[in-house]
DNA sequence: CCTGGGCGTGTAGCGGTCGTCACATTCGCT
DNA sequence: AGCGAATGTGACGACCGCTACACGCCCAGG
């Protein structure tokens, strides 16, 4: 197992390298092909995921089948921690966007290093808060925004996220269809293609096979505002 | 001090007596008046606070001045957590919505409660986990719902958390104008007071002043789908 | 006491954004 | 080469924000 990602995972940062090393034998590895999900809404979970490779998008589905997306997690980030510190079923479905590596903590394993290590609580705590800003976050773009804007919020936190620089600017291998995109931003397909259209006809952007190169950041900035 | 509500919280109900005891003393106590906020956005904080009694809103303000909240919050509840575990300056604004009692606790008394206590920290993962879970829920409410269907569940919402029992219904209290409620719901005032003043036609609701009685709670349910 | 002004509420019309439907086109994989 | 999935684009209509205004209520101050 690479467990480079780990190591320098702030949740296992502060470990000292026996404790770490002891951890790494509990987890239990685990890979996927693109589409495949690891839980869905209404399990019952007592699994807690780190991603070693990939990338996955955290969605719920409406009962009329529509769906939305809350979350695309990459390398470093772990997810499905709720159902462990509030017990009930998952309220969200995971799935892999792009072919992905886990590694898997039961609730058990955690509970015995958060009662040894208060550091990890600590670290845990810090991520629960930070998702829970990017979720406030997502909620006022909602309300203010209107779908170009949220898209252009989309691709510059993509390329924060997942972004390289390329010859003629940041390429943003999302893995991501439109269909997609629309639910992250939750818009129609329709509407975020006509967005990403109008991006491209300005010269902000040019679209490639499910990722963009972001030619113009500044005036996406400025769109997003 | 009124210690009641906070010995019943679920944050502290695994102490001890004595241990309650000792960090009843570090709490401060604070009294705000109807609109007064305990800290604004953009503020350096360093205090989480209880809620003893009284309601407070969380809000969020947009550059252009647009307004829209996060949370209302009641006796029990505690907020300001954030800016401890992850530390950056405060991304909501918090307000009295009625005269409230709050007690506040700073970080350092917090951190060594934290690392004394590993029950507390598990209490404040859940409180956290289980506050994310509601601000999913609403996203996807926002992206789902029109805006009647999101008054419905608002209301219903507050009923469940601050509804009393009524002759003739549940009176809930919320103590909100319209204008707050737009802003929890993520719409503007007019809509908000159209789509009451439907219910109300239908006899599923009665308006009062900042409060309303809900009539017919089968068909507000059934509204909120 | 009664009066004016501010605040919260009720309601209507206009226009823009965006979802839905419909269809053409292109891409990518077998 | 061919088929399904993904993408591009237009038309239409609904929802809802915005503007505009009227009304009732509470309270301060003459």
């Amino acid at each position: 197992m690479d467990i480079e990602v780990l190591r320098r995972a702030p949740l296992f940062a502060t470990l000292g390298d026996d404790v770490f090393a002891a951890l790494t034998d509990e987890l239990t590895e685990l890979d996927l092909p693109r589409g495949s999900s690891i839980f869905r809404e209404g399990d019952q979970g007592d699994q807690l995921y780190f991603i070693i490779s990939g990338k996955i998008k955290l969605g719920r589905t409406a009962q009329d089948g529509r769906e939305n997306l809350l979350a695309i997690l990459g390398p470093g980030e772990l997810f499905g921690e709720m159902a462990l510190f509030d017990p009930s079923p998952r309220t969200a479905t995971a799935t892999a966007v792009s072919e992905t590596r886990l590694a898997g903590l039961n609730n058990e394993n955690l509970r015995t290093l958060l009662e040894t290590r208060p550091e990890v609580s600590a670290q845990l705590l810090q991520a629960l808060a930070r998702r829970l800003r990017r979720t406030n976050e997502s909620l006022a773009d909602l309300v203010f925004s209107d779908v170009p804007g949220r898209v252009a919020k989309a691709l510059l936190d993509l390329a924060d996220r997942f972004g390289r620089p390329a010859t003629d600017g940041i390429l943003v291998a999302h893995e991501l269809t439109q269909e997609e995109l629309a639910q992250l931003v939750g818009a129609s397909r329709e509407t975020v293609n006509k967005a990403l259209a109008e991006f491209v006809q300005r010269g902000w952007l040019r679209l490639e096979a499910r990722a963009v190169v972001i030619l113009d950041l500044p005036r996406l900035r400025q769109r997003s505002r």
